[in-house]
DNA sequence: CTAACTACCTTGCATTGTCAAGTACTAAAT
DNA sequence: ATTTAGTACTTGACAATGCAAGGTAGTTAG
């Protein structure tokens, strides 16, 4: 897969991940991986820039299946932060698919 | 507009433009404008590079309205690169925008 | 007890795009 | 004739993002 197309759209599935339910890091590595591929050392600086950035708060939750998850909550600033990056992808994506169709008629 | 969107996907947008018929760099500013914002300092250093990798090959003309102009052809490489580019575009778009569609769903 | 899995974090690097500036040619306005 | 505006290309310092590889540490199964 081309890794350049995800700069930037990696954001919009973690908000979108962590919109649905409270996540944990790892949790996400393996959900956002579903989507596209992505690995542990760009998940865990994203997800403390978007805390840093008041998107996301954080609390930490015992497991019995390993050491503590710290789980990441979205914030009502996220939120519309969320909706301004889908909006803005909706409206990136259909221009540049369009923009592919319309050169692919005059063929 | 969300500058990182554009990452990798400004090649495939030159790439097409080119596909379609020589373009020379100052009018590929203007026509790649149309889809995204960008501006000189990216495209003149990825047309560059596009050239260095076989994609593009380029061929001088003389301008009425100003310095000559330097054009960009196409190669055959640069055909399969831009199916290669475009299928992987597609791809990655539907599956980003099944994902936010899925999890707008279940609210 | 040790391997495997869960869970977290960090550092150095490569790639790509941005900004700002500079060069130079042509044509129209002053 | 000189300035201004538009066309056209180039470069260098910079910022953002993602990746690879490494480290720490708790839990469970063999």
């Amino acid at each position: 897969m081309n890794s350049q197309f995800k700069k930037g759209v990696l954001e919009l599935i973690v908000l979108v991940s962590v919109n649905k339910k409270d996540m944990y890091g790892y949790e996400l590595v393996l959900e956002v991986s579903k989507v596209v591929d992505v690995n542990e050392g760009t998940i865990y600086p994203l997800l403390k820039r978007l805390t840093n950035e008041n998107y996301f708060e954080t609390y930490l939750m015992e497991s019995t299946e390993g050491p503590s998850r710290k789980y990441y909550k979205i914030t009502v600033l996220g939120q519309s932060r969320l909706k301004e990056l889908k909006d803005a992808w909706k409206e990136f994506s259909d221009s540049v698919n369009n923009f592919i169709k319309e050169s692919d008629k005059d063929e």
